[in-house]
DNA sequence: GATGAATGAGCATTCATTCAT
DNA sequence: AATGAATGAATGCTCATTCAT
């Protein structure tokens, strides 16, 4: 998983038993609607980082061992289950600058973190405007990072958009390591301060 | 066209000749070939600028007058096509950089109005190391730009094609003017004059 | 409604008491059952009526206030729904025919009231020997009308069938008074006289 | 086959040598074009008379011994399919009205041969304005039947139209023996006179 | 007995690629 | 060397049906 970001990453709901059977697997019963809703979540952060928004949606049913139209139960669409997935990113951004000495370097860190682990993040904050869904969610970004900018600054929010757009499509290259290098590399050209580059969760451990 | 590029655009090879035969369009030989090729080239860099490089080369074959079969004998994959359009656009920036006054801040003005012109040529300076074909265009392009940096300068060659990666991931929006000024306004976050914003002909102008 | 045929139209069976538990609707014994199972009709006869016999039956469900689940108990499969919603039609047909003065043209008139507001009643006396279901109730009308002739007449019972058959065949137009308009035309056509255009019950207002 | 209509049927393309070999079937070039069709027209008349109108188009491509893709090649969508199939009949009907010896019955008795034959002629003279294609092919059939009529006549083109769709009604039964017994006794209670019920082709027989 | 979610087969449609002419 | 038709795999989406709760 390219993105896991929740601690109890939900399992797949697939190989289960009963499986060995002729026909269709069977029907679990809605005991695992919130458990296929999660795989579903977490099967396409994997897909969509690996294959970017417009991998076909029959390979996350697969990958997260679930029918096709319970996918279609949950997401309404292919923007609904993308907005599912990148919304989590956001949660955690927001998070991070709720925190109590939360300040502009160390939101960028998380921010960092996102950007390295999921290309649909990259795809969200560098493409403008492409649907309402989309503008909420890098909207909601925006208001976090005006937040923390410090008085006195030179920088407008847009400017801070502009700069976290810049280092998104700066960012790529096979393994992590090398985007985390290019991402910090980026920040440095623009002059920037970055703080750990950490999901919030791991903030505890500093 | 959303990236023209060359004064004397190829037209489609369609309607031509063909009045002198009777039913079928007569096989003009070798003549023809080229003007197919051109045509082809043309109609990719309008359909890619506007699909994206995922359209359907079915509908780069039809806006190019062209037959199926002959897309496939010119370009063997998508890939080759995408490259002989890119091709057009590093041979600009080679020959601003060629010109007696050329520095860095020419060329990169003139990176500048491909980038703007063409989603394509955004894709291929984004993205690293997608194939060899790519690499080698991109190659050629970081050539350029570490022959005109001045002497004694903090930066590396790749450093400014980090800085070009940068600006590129930023260029969005619907109007062309508006690409234009977040690219100018990108340069500035990152500290670099940039030259006029023109395509390496209209350096004549100037 | 296109057809309400009864007066008092049930309620779908949804909102209702569940407002005493706290999540989920409690389940309130065979009491909602005979309440779903009329409001599935209801639903049924609207839904075929405005998407022909084959909408999905999702939508009746959904259009009832009703669990998928609890369609398929009620009803095996789409010819037994199909079969209930038609059975109120023949209902009323064969009260019209109990009449005290019942005579020929007021049950055709019967008949071509349901003409022309159910899609699915044309349907039932269109197609012949559909399946047991759609036999019995055509044949409940042929006996019907096969009792309403006056003696002496050269017509059989078949040819009352056939020909309305052929009324139904010709029913057809986006309005309800375009509908009745073509119907008395037809059975003009047919030489035949018919009462007034109405469901049974109104026949007290005469 | 339900309605030949053509006296050189042509074959599917189907079970042809080369098959024998592993992947996919041999492409045989554009010779097979015009064959494709005509094995496409003849499927479909099949298809849709045995399965209506909405019967999937795979499984025409499928009779055809065609590929799905050809079958959108030639036929952009449903409603162009439909109208190759139907346009055939009517023009059987046309030429049987441009006869030497035409009149009325002659003509009735066309119409009375394809309505029996072809449950997607039935369609298309029994539902009225659903395109504009369906609506070109049955004014069509209005046209040569207005022009039939013997003078001073009392019925309307409309009301011949009108008894042409009753009788369309009521044409149902597995049988086509069925069918045609049927039909000439709907027309029988219209009071029409009927000809001898062939294809224009049998004419000559006569 | 109601509920609502799971499931996958099925259909429409697109498109990359091959190939006889 | 061009042409344009053939082919079928792939994908999106729907819906009938089953089943645990």
């Amino acid at each position: 998983m390219t993105n896991p970001a929740e601690p109890s990453a939900p399992q797949p709901a697939a190989p289960d038993a009963a499986a060995a059977g002729g026909g269709r697997s069977a029907n679990q019963g809605r005991r695992v609607a919130a458990r296929n809703r999660a795989a579903l979540i977490a099967a396409a952060r994997e897909v969509f980082a690996e294959q970017g928004l417009n991998a076909p949606l029959s390979a996350v049913a697969r990958r997260a061992g679930v029918g096709q139209g319970s996918l279609y139960r949950h997401f309404a669409d292919r923007v609904s289950l993308a907005s599912a997935v990148l919304d989590e990113n956001v949660r955690h951004i927001e998070r991070a600058a709720a925190g109590p000495d939360a300040d502009l370097p160390r939101v960028l860190g998380v921010v960092t973190w996102h950007l390295t682990r999921s290309t649909a993040f990259v795809d969200l904050l560098r493409v403008r405007g492409d649907g309402a869904e989309a503008q909420a969610l890098s909207g909601r970004v925006r208001t976090v990072l005006a937040r923390c900018q410090p008085a006195g600054t030179r920088l407008t929010a847009d400017d801070l958009m502009l700069a976290v757009a810049m280092v998104s499509g700066a960012v790529a290259g096979p393994t992590l390591a090398e985007r985390e290098r290019i991402a910090l590399r980026a920040w440095q050209l623009l002059g920037a301060r970055v703080g750990p580059v950490r999901p919030w969760e791991a903030a505890d451990d500093a």
